[in-house]
DNA sequence: TCCCATATATGCAAATTGCACTTATTATCT
DNA sequence: AGATAATAAGTGCAATTTGCATATATGGGA
């Protein structure tokens, strides 16, 4: 009985994307696209939200992969834990309980440091790009 | 008897990056930083090369992780087996043997797939910079 | 009642990558 | 001559991230 079809996870397209933080690789340190996280902090940050209407919201934010609703909540509960977030349980009249996640101080400064390794990284993109383009401009 | 501490492999630092190809995911499916690929291809594209002479290379790209070998020769290897390049064994007057890879049309064609990708990355990169930077300006 | 949307979560597998280690050739220092 | 270091390439395992399948629960509409 899987659930395909319903709700989010519009199917088709992959993954992609994610953090640094951790148990053992510091800022910086973590592999891969790494971007599912900082986009969870910036929406955080402009508003707290809980993890059903932050998936909706990354959806429409243009990935050419999808998001899947489990890694986004893995991720919630893992800046929890790391003190990133807080997060209470919220009643509706109708549907399910969520939980309401806030960022905290803490969860602000990581974010930040975020940024950080954006920047650099989107130095590097630029970088390729234009020897990349130069290299079919010139050679061949 | 571990090697650490000569020839390349300045130690320190850590990971990375990486790629997309594959025996499963297709290009854009990757998941992961994804750059160690693309910066292989790039300078092949520029010039037939081998392994070391590559990692020497993109030390001096201002990557803020390491490069490691183990990882360039990997994706050579992978890379011949996919028919992105074409390799064979130099002797040299000093030295080892050592491997030169050679580009072909196909590898070129997967590096231009590569720059739409990283090209797509990058605008991402811009719209959550921009936001971020919004949020800090703003809220707080 | 069955299905669907909302809402969250677990377990396992796939994929990438770092790290430790191995092997081999030649040059240099002691 | 022997040790050390640089050049050159590689294997195997573990860590980490992430996708996919699945489980669970509430409430609305056909």
């Amino acid at each position: 009985m899987c659930m395909q079809g319903h709700g989010l996870r519009p199917s088709g397209g992959h993954h992609g994307d994610c953090e640094c933080h951790g148990p053992h690789g510091e800022l910086g340190g973590g592999r891969y696209e790494n971007l599912v996280q900082p986009i969870l902090l910036l929406l955080l940050c402009e508003k707290s939200a809980h993890g059903y209407e932050l998936i909706e919201k990354m959806s429409g934010f243009g990935l050419d992969f999808s998001v899947e609703p489990t890694t986004v909540y893995r991720y919630l509960r893992r800046f929890e834990e790391q003190g990133f977030v807080t997060s209470h349980w919220e009643t509706q009249d109708a549907g399910p309980a969520r939980r309401l996640y806030e960022i905290t101080p803490e969860g602000k400064g990581y974010f930040k440091a975020w940024l950080a390794v954006l920047r650099k990284r989107k130095d590097l993109l630029d970088f390729i790009l234009a020897r990349g383009e130069d290299a079919f401009d010139l050679g061949k």
